[in-house]
DNA sequence: TGTTGACTGTGAAATTATGCACTAATAGAA
DNA sequence: TTCTATTAGTGCATAATTTCACAGTCAACA
């Protein structure tokens, strides 16, 4: 799928969403390798350490611009903050949790999110005994509350942690509220509306991809 | 890619894995559908609550053979037992967990697995204090007896739950066990051997891939 | 100041995936 | 029985993605 249309900022468009997908793994391994100390980094270490063609790597990022010296490779550092720049990751963001069950709860204390920018502000539950309890830092709102909360405290990325059956309507309330990017861990297949990015967090499914390799005996990679 | 190489029963091969990737959804949806009573689907219905062209069902379902009845449709429950056998997914399998820190308690406890056929029968860890201990009815063994009980006890599929920078290494390990389906909860890019199917749990990286859409304000989807 | 080796950026080609549109089958109505 | 409305399966066209391969640039060094 191409992005099309028009972007504010001189933003080129028509990247394909496969790009958009492979970025942020490029960025997790140049932050590794700032981390140890490295300067430079070829298309082809890059493709080594992330197992795809230095070709591919070196077309995803023609897609935003020139970023390499041809004899060199690329500056770690630059490339870096060029990447994260574009994908909108050299700033914060709010998120809002809905359902703090115990899924809800370890997602509150994973220690993962806030060092990449991912600050969850606000947690929401249907539950009238979870309501006006705190957990985790956060003082559990009732859904009622969740548009004028979303819109007060600029919450763009919304997380649902929700039984499945209730996961949709949430992922519903969400949309209606303006959010356009929601985190699932439900085990369903969400409907969204245009505009909006729905991303599955689903072990059972993941595990499911998998043993079709295993039965048939192939001995493919 | 496609799936290249002989399978043993006579199962076509050539299979492309986008198709694969796919499968394991038609099969959740069935099941719904099953659940709920529906007798026939037709590949247009399927589509609707796939987001996905009924074309794209047909033709993926013709890697496979001929399920349905021109005019009808697809018989639900046996075209459910025909993708369940076709993946796999039509017997129980044995997992082993590695890492039963927080994140690997919190998979233990996941009731989701079992009703899929995913056993959690051994449980891991490299730390000397929790071996030995029972966590959510295992017996938590030492790292050391990895080969024997995944021979013992028939594991196929390892879950990769602990810290980052033991990640790939609790990989190479398993992969060195013959395990070929590995389930990695770790934020890293892992090395896989040929033939080692590994997928990846990763929120972080989520979340990444949807935040160029929130500041790009392209109204794409 | 040439010369060499390394490596990027990018059109073109190859490959892979998706969607169209048609044929054939089927059930049910008239 | 015949007609109509559906819908699967599929060859082919189109679209998307990946890979190739090479011109152009750069740094290092003789």
């Amino acid at each position: 799928m191409v992005i099309r249309g028009s972007t504010p900022m001189g933003m080129p468009s028509g990247v394909p969403e496969v790009v958009i997908m492979r970025l942020p793994q490029y960025i997790r391994i140049l932050s590794e390798m700032l981390a140890g100390g490295v300067e430079m980094v070829s298309s082809q270490q890059l493709g080594e350490m992330l197992q795809v063609t230095p070709a591919q790597i070196r077309k995803d990022l023609s897609y935003f611009g020139r970023f390499g010296k041809q004899g060199r490779g690329y500056n770690v550092k630059g490339l870096l903050a060029e990447l994260k720049e574009i994908m909108g990751l050299d700033r914060s963001w709010n998120v809002g949790l809905v359902g703090v069950g115990r899924l809800g709860r370890a997602i509150l204390s994973y220690p993962g999110f806030a060092p990449e920018g991912f600050h969850i502000i606000a947690a929401f539950d249907a539950d009238p005994n979870l309501v006006g309890r705190v957990i985790g830092n956060l003082n559990v709102q009732s859904m009622n509350e969740l548009d004028t909360v979303v819109k007060e405290l600029d919450i763009s990325i919304g997380i649902v942690a929700v039984p499945s059956r209730h996961a949709q309507g949430v992922i519903d309330r969400l949309m209606d509220c303006g959010i356009k990017a929601i985190l699932s861990y439900a085990p369903i297949a969400p409907q969204g509306q245009a505009g909006v990015k729905i991303r599955n967090i689903d072990p059972v499914l993941s595990l499911q991809t998998m043993t079709f390799y295993l039965s048939s005996g192939s001995a493919e990679d």
